[in-house]
DNA sequence: ATATGTGTTTGTATTTCGCAAACAACTTTC
DNA sequence: GAAAGTTGTTTGCGAAATACAAACACATAT
């Protein structure tokens, strides 16, 4: 029977497509034994258990017993990658000092397939909930209802961003979550003209967030910086105008040596 | 022409061991163009654009211009693997009061593959070379010469070592390694007598550690900890002391927080 | 002891991938 | 400023690798 066959371009590869496929099956089910993903993944028993011993044998899949789990070759491929940005090299010890300097939590992020990631986050002294930002487990996450989501939306080309809404849609977190285009565009020039973003509970109830982007010296957008704190503290006039200050001048201060550092190098968009 | 075909059990998916090959390449290249992997791999230009085309489309590349780099995503399910890890989720608060009350650094690691894997570092006030050991990009490295990876080693079936070392060789990365399997076997011996290990120069030349295991309660280890720092100070003998102590009580915290929350479970070697 | 579960192995049919060559869009060079 | 050299991308087709199903070995449960 022979149907279309060999798709159009560029030709994706099934077979990779489906190595992936089991990779997120054994992030969605935390490890699971052969028969079980066979399920899942509406394959032939046989068929998951080739994908599970190749991908056994380039270490990123480990069998713990009859359970196959996703190994910590990610992790030292994920943090090679991470070094590689040069915003986390220059952000990192800068973050830092934001944080001890404000006591709140500090974060750095950047975009990536339209989706917003953290690179670094850390807590100050006096940030609430111990810990819980920075001990919980993060995963890529929309860009339209954080402090630092937003300030690197307010500095992409229009164009992209809505091709962002286009793809992800503008879901709300809370109440105050933006969630109607024309809004947010109008949200986002308010953040280019006072140079600094405000996540004000638009993502937690309580949590109030001011960011900054940082940008290379032909303007694009190589991610954001954030604190956050409780709402009550954050609203107060002067804390709040310190923060404000201190933000800037931090993004500032990491922009400046970031475009020291970057010699050549070009203009074009992520994807 | 019917060659031997179809190998033998299990069947090795070429197209995923290749995608692997794709990712470690723009690992090796720090990114590259198409032609330029092409010719790395060994591989058309057509095809290897087919691959970078299916791994964008799963998110594990980006391009950027005409250069295509490995992605966020490896970060991203990097920490769901190292927050899936128990003796992380346990450890991290206890090495970074460790790195606090001795001042020195503190590492986490646990075993994959026959190789060590930092899951967790910190540097205490004290700690010499400011945050270099840190800092440091980090990957999967031998366990015959770390405090970290002896401790893991001597508390591993001797089988298990001795394929380690089959595969891997002890390759000396100072004049102190020990680069002999008896030495190394009677080393272990003495680990698991004392109750701790020592790496005294065979990694970095002036640096010393002492490491100790993290085990289950069915005695298998699940990684170890370590502390380390300059010899000149790490030689005096009350600081040692009291050092050692820090560590292996630090271990057994762990070990005790661990062993309260694996429920059920296995006693299977990891591969 | 029999039945149902598991992970693994094998034979075979066909889908899918790899190659080479053509194409389009850019740089470089003369 | 046209031509020769780059790139990345697209396509047709033959060859090869993969998916399926069924059988196997082993374990656990009934």
């Amino acid at each position: 029977m022979s149907n279309e066959h060999t798709g159009g371009s560029p030709r994706t590869l099934k077979t990779v497509s489906r190595a992936f496929d089991v990779v997120r099956a054994l992030e969605e089910l935390d490890g699971a034994r052969v028969t079980e993903l066979a399920d899942h993944l509406d394959l032939s028993k046989s068929v998951v258990y080739n994908y599970l011993s190749t991908l056994r044998e380039e270490k990123y899949v480990v069998k713990d017993g009859d359970t196959y789990q996703l190994s910590l070759q990610f992790l030292l491929v994920g943090e090679y990658v991470r070094y590689q940005n040069i915003l986390y090299r220059i952000g990192k010890s800068e973050i830092e000092d934001l944080a001890e300097k404000t006591g709140e939590y500090a974060h750095l992020a950047t975009e990536q397939h339209g989706l917003g990631v953290n690179l670094y986050k850390v807590s100050g002294e006096t940030a609430v909930g111990s810990d819980y930002q920075v001990n919980k487990l993060q995963r890529a996450d929309y860009l339209h209802f954080s402090a630092t989501g937003k300030a690197i939306l307010a500095h992409l080309p229009r164009e992209r961003v809505d091709w962002i809404i286009d793809r992800y849609g503008l879901p709300a977190k809370t109440e105050a979550t933006i969630t109607d285009r024309d809004e947010l565009f109008e949200e986002l020039e308010t953040v280019r003209e006072r140079g600094y973003s405000l996540n004000d509970e638009e993502e937690i109830k309580g949590l109030q967030a001011i960011g900054a982007p940082v940008t290379n010296r032909h303007g694009r957008v190589l991610g954001s910086i954030s604190v956050s704190g409780p709402v009550r503290r954050m609203k107060q006039p002067e804390y709040h105008q310190n923060l404000i200050e201190s933000v800037i001048n931090t993004a500032n201060v990491i922009e400046v040596n970031v475009n020291m550092e970057e010699s050549d190098d070009e203009f074009p968009t992520f994807s």
